[in-house]
DNA sequence: TACTAGATCGGCT
DNA sequence: GCCGATCTAGTAG
């Protein structure tokens, strides 16, 4: 498949600085891309959840500014990678203004470049039964791994052009749902995970 | 298909 | 010390 990377397409900083619940739902159909080693690893964003601040118990930002989270408290348009179960990590987008702590966690995505790279990053020798296309990016910990990203990544500006976001497809709000966040057991009533209907590499641990 | 345990460690109570 | 915005392999039905 040829891909047609449009760096004019880039989204811009006044795009994340809306309320990450704004933000969320509109990442949607957007185009996860990370340039490295001249490689492009690029796909469709499937899933995603929102985080804000002091009314939502779950998010990081909840109780206040420390060095974790500091970058959720930053400027918008970068990204913030966390470590969590003690081997994994998990990438959010930061939205809203300075000070807020907010960020939308990408949980899903759909692969379109550099799968076979993907694939290495993921699956290395191991295991190759697991190595099915609709597994590799279906959750934000195979994400992370999937495209290289841990600590060294943390703060990145999505402005610039090692990782980015562009516009690309357009996404009918009927083919839009909404459910509960996953994995959490503070403000888990809150519908605020987005994900697009029947795609495949939505994340399968989903309720309602 | 559905549930459970184990891996593994940084952050914070 | 405890627990987590996770994933996988294993077992049981």
């Amino acid at each position: 498949m040829e891909l047609n990377l449009k760096l004019s397409d880039k989204l811009n900083r006044h795009f994340y600085s809306r309320s990450a619940l704004e933000v969320a739902p509109e990442l949607l159909g957007k185009l996860f891309v990370r340039i490295i080693d001249g490689e492009i690893l690029a796909g469709i964003i499937v899933e995603v959840e929102a985080y804000l601040n002091q009314s939502d118990m779950a998010s990081h930002s909840y109780n206040g500014l420390t060095k974790r989270n500091a970058v959720m408290f930053g400027e918008c348009g970068h990204l913030y990678v966390y470590f969590t179960y003690g081997m994994y990590y998990c990438c959010n987008v930061v939205t809203g203004a300075r000070n807020d702590g907010q960020a939308v966690l990408i949980r899903g995505i759909e692969p379109l470049k550099g799968i076979d790279i993907m694939l290495r990053n993921r699956f290395a020798e191991k295991n190759p039964k697991a190595a099915l296309l609709k597994n590799i990016t279906n959750g934000p910990g195979k994400i992370c791994l999937a495209f290289d990203i841990d600590k060294h990544e943390n703060g990145t500006d999505l402005t610039a052009n090692r990782i980015f976001i562009l516009d690309y497809k357009n996404i009918d709000k009927n083919s839009i749902l909404s459910s509960t966040r996953v994995g959490i057991k503070k403000s888990a009533d809150l519908p605020w995970r987005f994900y697009l209907k029947d795609n495949p590499h939505v994340s399968k641990n989903s309720k309602r």
